[in-house]
Order: structure tokens, then C-alpha cells, then sequence
DNA sequence: GTTTAGGTTTAG
């Protein structure tokens, strides 16, 4: 006995599985339903999973605890199970769990960090599982595996009638009946649609009560139905969710409880209907999800403006998580540190530009997660902080720093005002004064040209109905652009 | 020592 080895897991593939067997598997999810409460006494997860061998095969999972169930978020997330019984229903093989049952689940993202997701306190978890799990990543990468499923889309993308999933934060929520529940959330991007506002008694309101109009025209009202009321009630306000299957319905909209008077008509209503077919549930993230609204909200240039600054509405700006440990400092030790550190603050805001969102230029790298935001203030030559940033790519900051762009522009435009030469920025600028031959002359040597026009001694940037951006062939309308290095 | 569900859209 002292000299006995480490316990070793050997995984079955998933075309080996014999009926009666019990068995480790590997595999990539393919399709999931959250954890729902079945008639007996558990909580019930379906899913199916695939790997190398292409068999594709149903998993059933029933614990009492949701907190033993996997933890997927998403398809194409692997999970490891062991002990699991293979048993034959409707002539193919299924898994179901049994004694001793455990699953970890890991995001299935090529090259991202292999972090498992458990409730376990002790896993087995050795090289070659770190290995197993880039090999399926690798895998599943190369496969068409779930073309067709619904995809995460964020409100600023939502297509009436279609089926999708949304990731967002729960502010405020309210019963409407025994079978329906209002969610209000929002994903910190702007649905393009009118969204349906439900009114229910203040009372019965469980979160912030009422918002700021611009903060308003950012919040979805979400109706949610049946089995869902209940996972409802256990969600507080705060909580990061992933909504899956659900509905973006067009044109008038009854609610049970509620007359049509309490009612917008002809809005775009977001209904969760009753069931878990294709997946539909509430699924609750993880706070290392939050990023993800963090990035997509400050991607659109999401900014708030509400008189009383919500216990929410700082969570989600505020309360990023970078995965590490880091002290909270002041803002005169971020000053004294200089460029290129990322820091964590807590601080009150005083003052925000722009408060026209067309008024700044966001340039977001999606390889470095930077937003950056270049407001009218530079334009103007204001400010010598002419930069709002989020995210940690230094060089790319400092180099726009070093310039001091609208000192140089402006000493540059009062020698020549119809071109300025700046090779080293990503940016490259462009004048008023030149027609648009020759500024597509200019296209050959830049790479990014950005119009301006001077207006009382300042430059200043166009209205909407002209491209901000010329690259190359290309125009770009509206204030946003990914950049790629 | 193993009931529950067994993917496949509400119809508000």
C-alpha cells in the first residue's frame, strides 16, 4: 500500500461504449440544457457530447445539488466525466451518471487558459488531461460541429422573431403572475429596436426602482414563463446571467396580470416561453464572465448618466475581474507610476466626455482588448490627456501620447494645412482643404485617414452622415473601428 | 445501490 500509485483515469472513447459499462469520457458539448428540476428528486442536465471519433452521444445528469451539475456555458465547452454509466435507450448508447460521479468542464477556446470548472474541492487533473483538453480544443476548432444552433448576440444586434441567446446583468426584476416573471437587464449595448417597457406596481420590485432615460433606452425587459418563474426567484439583482433560446417578438404583446393600456404596443418583447426545449433556461456566469459585458459595453462606448450613481451600474464598469489578485491603489499612485501598469481603482466619477456618443472616435483592438477613446476634447486641443483608456497595450498609448496629437496637428496645420505626416501613429490625418482625388492619392501612403474640418481655430470631427474613417478602399460610417496590428 | 429524462420551440 505504500507504494501505491497515484490513481490514473483512463477515458473511453465515445464510439467504445459498451451498454452495462462504466466508464471516464472526454468530450466536446455540442448541445446543453441548463440544469432543470425534474419529478423526482433531482435537478436534471441533458447534454451531448462528441470527440475524435465523431460519435456524437446524449449525456443525462441528475443531482440534487445544481452545483454538481457541469458548469457549460457554452457549446463547444469540454467536459471530463468520470463515472458514468453507458445504457441503451431508443437503440443508441447514453450516459448517465452514477456513484462516485464527478465533472469538470473547461472553456473550449484554442489557446486559452486550460481552468477547470468545478465544485469539487479535490480533482485529479495531471499533464496529460491539460493535454486531452488542447487536443479537443484543436479538434473541435477544425469541426463544424453546432453551425446551426443559436448563437450569443448582444442587444444591439437582436433580429426580431429570431431565437438567441443573450449574456447580460440582471438590474431589476418583478413578478407579474404565478407564471411569469419580469427580468430587467442589459448588456451595456443599444438595441436599434423601440424595446417593450413593462409596467408592474413598484412594490413588488426587487432591485433599483426607476433608471435615467439614456440608462432606459439601454434596458431589455425580459418576460420569463413557467418553469423559469422560479429560477427566477432565486437570481438578485447584480448577478451576470446567459439567457438561452429566447425570443425577440415584433408587434403587440399581451402579458398575463397586466391590460394592454399597461403596456407599449408594437415594441420589440423579449419572452423566455416555458419548457427547456433547445436549451432554454437562465443560466447564471461566473464573475470571470464579467468581462465580457465589460468589453462589449465599453466596445459600444457605453456611458451612463444617471444622477445617482446604482450599486449596479458600478458593478459593471467598475468590478472587472483580471483573474488576478491586485491591490486597489489612488489615482495620485497611478499618476506617480507612470505609463504601462495596469492598476485596479475605485473612484467617483466627476465628469465624463463626451456626452454625445458621435462626438468621439472608440478605437477597439480586439487582440489587445483596448478601447480607446479619442474624444472632441483632443480635437480642440483642450486637454494634453486627450485619451479615455481601458485595457493594457502601453505601446500602442504611449506612442499616441508621445505625439501629443493636437499640439502637433496644430502646429503642423499652421504651416500646412492640407496634409500632416504622422507614420509613426496608427493614425494618419487628413484635412480640410483637399479634394477627395487627392485624398485618395494620400490612400497610398496611409493606412488610416481620419477628416476633419476646422471650425473657430479647432479641428473637429464630421457629423455621422460622413465616414469617419477612410482605410484604404474602404469607408467607415458611424465612430468605431477594430484596429489590427 | 440508481426515480427523475430520454434535446427538437410558446403559442403568454
Amino acid at each position: 500500500l505504500s507504494s501505491a500509485k497515484a490513481p490514473k483515469y483512463t477515458y473511453a472513447k465515445l464510439d467504445s461504449l459498451k451498454a452495462g459499462s462504466v466508464v471516464n469520457v472526454y468530450g466536446v458539448v455540442v448541445f446543453f440544457k441548463q440544469p432543470f428540476k425534474s419529478r423526482g428528486t433531482d435537478f436534471c442536465s441533458s447534454l451531448k457530447i462528441t470527440d475524435h471519433s465523431n460519435e456524437k452521444i446524449g449525456c443525462t445528469i441528475f443531482c440534487e445539488k445544481l452545483e454538481d451539475h457541469p458548469k457549460i456555458f457554452r457549446n463547444g465547452d469540454i467536459v471530463r466525466m468520470h463515472r458514468v454509466k453507458a445504457q441503451v435507450f431508443n437503440k443508441s448508447i447514453t450516459l448517465v451518471n452514477t456513484f462516485g460521479f464527478s465533472v469538470v468542464t473547461f472553456d473550449g477556446v484554442k489557446g486559452a487558459p486550460v481552468e477547470p470548472r468545478t465544485s469539487s474541492r479535490s480533482f485529479h487533473f495531471d499533464p496529460d488531461d491539460q493535454r486531452t483538453v488542447e487536443e479537443l480544443r484543436s479538434w473541435a476548432a477544425s469541426q463544424a460541429l453546432f453551425a446551426s444552433v443559436t448563437s450569443t448576440v448582444p442587444l444591439s444586434a437582436v433580429q426580431p422573431k429570431a431565437y438567441f441567446d443573450l449574456t447580460c446583468q440582471l438590474l431589476a426584476k418583478a413578478p407579474v403572475d404565478t407564471t411569469c416573471t419580469l427580468l430587467r437587464v442589459w448588456d451595456g449595448t443599444r438595441c436599434p429596436h423601440t424595446l417593450l417597457k413593462v409596467i408592474v406596481e413598484p412594490h413588488v420590485t426587487e432591485g433599483q426602482l426607476s433608471f435615467s432615460k439614456e440608462r432606459e433606452n439601454l434596458i431589455a425587459d425580459v418576460l420569463v414563463y413557467d418553469n423559469h418563474v422560479e429560477v427566477a426567484r432565486k437570481l438578485k439583482p447584480g448577478v451576470f446571467l446567459r439567457i438561452y433560446n429566447l425570443r425577440a417578438i415584433a408587434g403587440s404583446s399581451t402579458v398575463p396580470g397586466l391590460t394592454r393600456s399597461q403596456l407599449q404596443v408594437d415594441h420589440l418583447a423579449f419572452h423566455l416561453h416555458g419548457g427547456t426545449s433547445y436549451g432554454r433556461g437562465i443560466g447564471i456566469l461566473p464573475d470571470n464572465k464579467k468581462n465580457v459585458i465589460c468589453s462589449s459595453a465599453a466596445a459600444e462606448g457605453w456611458m451612463f448618466n444617471d444622477e445617482h450613481f446604482s450599486s449596479v451600474g458600478w458593478c459593471l464598469c467598475s468590478e472587472r475581474s483580471c483573474g488576478h489578485d491586485m491591490q486597489k491603489v489612488t489615482l495620485s499612485e497611478v499618476k506617480r507610476s507612470g505609463l504601462g501598469r495596469v492598476h485596479h481603482v475605485r473612484a467617483q466619477l466627476k465628469a465624463y466626455e463626451p456626452h454625445r456618443l458621435h462626438e468621439a472616435l472608440k478605437l477597439y483592438c480586439s487582440k489587445s482588448l483596448t478601447v480607446y477613446l479619442l474624444t472632441q476634447l483632443m480635437f480642440e486641443g483642450k486637454t494634453k490627456d486627450v485619451i479615455l483608456l481601458m485595457g493594457n497595450n502601453p505601446q500602442l498609448l504611449e506612442s499616441i501620447k508621445a505625439k501629443n496629437i493636437s499640439k502637433e496637428i496644430s502646429r503642423l496645420w499652421s504651416r500646412n494645412p492640407s496634409i500632416i505626416k504622422s507614420t509613426k501613429t496608427p493614425i494618419s490625418w487628413y484635412l480640410t482643404g483637399s479634394t477627395l482625388e487627392e485624398m485618395c492619392q494620400l490612400m497610398a501612403s496611409y493606412q488610416n485617414i481620419i477628416p476633419v474640418r476646422a471650425s473657430g481655430g479647432h479641428l473637429s470631427l464630421f457629423d455621422l452622415s460622413a465616414p469617419f474613417l477612410f482605410r484604404g478602399r474602404k469607408r467607415y460610417y458611424g465612430s468605431e473601428i477594430n484596429l489590427t496590428h
